[in-house]
DNA sequence: GCGATCCGTTTGTCGGACAAAGATGCCCCC
DNA sequence: GGGGGCATCTTTGTCCGACAAACGGATCGC
């Protein structure tokens, strides 16, 4: 008793700002469902009173909340609570890809892998919702002669069959495979003029496969148009090996 | 000439708030290599005279760069500039998934197919740098009689061979599946007393088949690892249908 | 009844202020 | 001459108050 205390017992005491309390106290709360999604957010006077902290405080904690996609910004004024989907990850994820460096041969290496699974799954689960938005891509697809934006219904169309799956994971794994495409099917296009009817031809034998729910073929076929990607990649005079480079911010 | 003025052209204008152009300024100075990782952000109230705003509106713009994760508190006082990782997108895409209801059967699709991509890389690509990681954190799991430290040694194991692939986008990609066996692998463990050993032996067979360069052996095992995973979820008396839960936030 | 106007409310921004904690530099003593 | 201690400066976190613009609702006049 009475003997020296140990360094270990105290340490180094961490004070946290009160705007982050406040803005874990906001997001708690959306998550919490006290406030539910949709529903407008307390005006920062109500709240500066509730918390004890003054309006600049919370103002502050309301700038992270709201940089976290829980709080949206509608009808120009109020802030809404809203609920953060996939597609609220993916600019972060494609700037944190690009800062490391990432590869178009990183990015393929999970294509290859991801997509048939998510053709072969999507085959076993649309719903007439599903194969409905997938026969409209096509249907624009075959109508449309500009590049860009037959590049932009390309990209749309996986992301269909990712939806198609009603797997929330895989539509979050394959995010980043987005990115593979949209930056360099253009050039392929451009350099390989027979490019462009194997990837609707491509993507017709898919849709094909979907409506029948053969799922082993909307495999195969989805395997066969990563190669063939790849290929037509290395055709155009193309590098896998360079990193990719921010998609036209 | 001087007809009537078609309503499309005078649109509803939009004005962006000053902190928010502020932030967007910030980050794409850290963005841009202008401020390199590691430096510390000017002062708020050089930014402030800089960018010729009030303080207040300075600081509402770096609580939302901070958010986004390119700047991190040091040292408790300073900021300084920091490029974000993959762990940085973990919280938010656990959260997401977590809100959408995503089940484990969902997550276990992924990882039944991202898991075997993974090991077969890790297996032709570590460094001996991820072996001595990996040999180590065996190591370390074949001497912890604690259910829970084994739980979270498992976890680290897959973290580990997804870094041994150097492959930015599987790394990415694999994310969610971290939270597969987070909050299930005790509850398995606990019904199921031949589960661990199971375990530590299958991490071990992909272990000495990456010390091989045998990335067959190593996608095999790992796809065996992962099948065995679903029947011990089943045996255990867990259902794969359920939502996956908020790993203990 | 319907439209126009007025007023309160809410947000965005500003000016300033102050306490606490680091960082800095200086001085004195050994 | 070097090191320890102290005064000072700087920076951040927080607060107070204020005001303009925009939005919403209520009121008023026709």
């Amino acid at each position: 008793m009475g003997g020296l205390v140990p360094a270990e017992v105290f340490q180094r005491v961490v004070v946290e700002p009160a705007y982050k309390a406040v803005s874990a106290a906001i997001a708690a709360a959306i998550l919490d469902g006290a406030l539910p999604a949709g529903a407008a957010l307390p005006t920062e006077q109500v709240l500066s009173e509730r918390f004890g902290v003054h309006r600049s405080t919370v103002r502050e904690a309301i700038r992270q909340v709201e940089q976290e996609g829980l709080l949206q910004r509608r009808e120009g004024r109020r802030l809404f609570v809203c609920l953060p989907g996939v597609h609220d990850l993916a600019p972060r994820t494609a700037r944190m890809l690009m800062l490391q460096q990432t590869t178009f041969q990183s990015l393929w290496e999970v294509a290859v892998v991801l997509e048939p699974l998510t053709a072969r799954l999507a085959a076993e689960r649309a719903n007439d919702d599903d194969h409905a938005a997938i026969a409209d891509n096509l249907a624009r697809a075959a109508t449309t002669p500009d590049d860009t934006a037959q590049v932009a219904l390309d990209v749309e169309f996986h992301a269909l069959l990712g939806r198609a799956t009603h797997n929330p994971a895989l539509m979050l794994a394959r995010e980043p495979v987005g990115l593979l495409y949209n930056p360099t099917l253009l050039q392929i296009f451009e350099r390989l003029p027979q490019a462009r009817a194997r990837n609707l031809a491509a993507h017709r034998h898919m849709a094909n496969a979907l409506a029948q729910r053969d799922s082993d073929t909307a495999a195969h076929w989805m395997h066969k148009h990563m190669v063939d990607f790849q290929r037509g990649f290395a055709l155009a005079g193309l590098d896998m090996g360079t990193p990719i480079a921010l998609p036209a911010a």
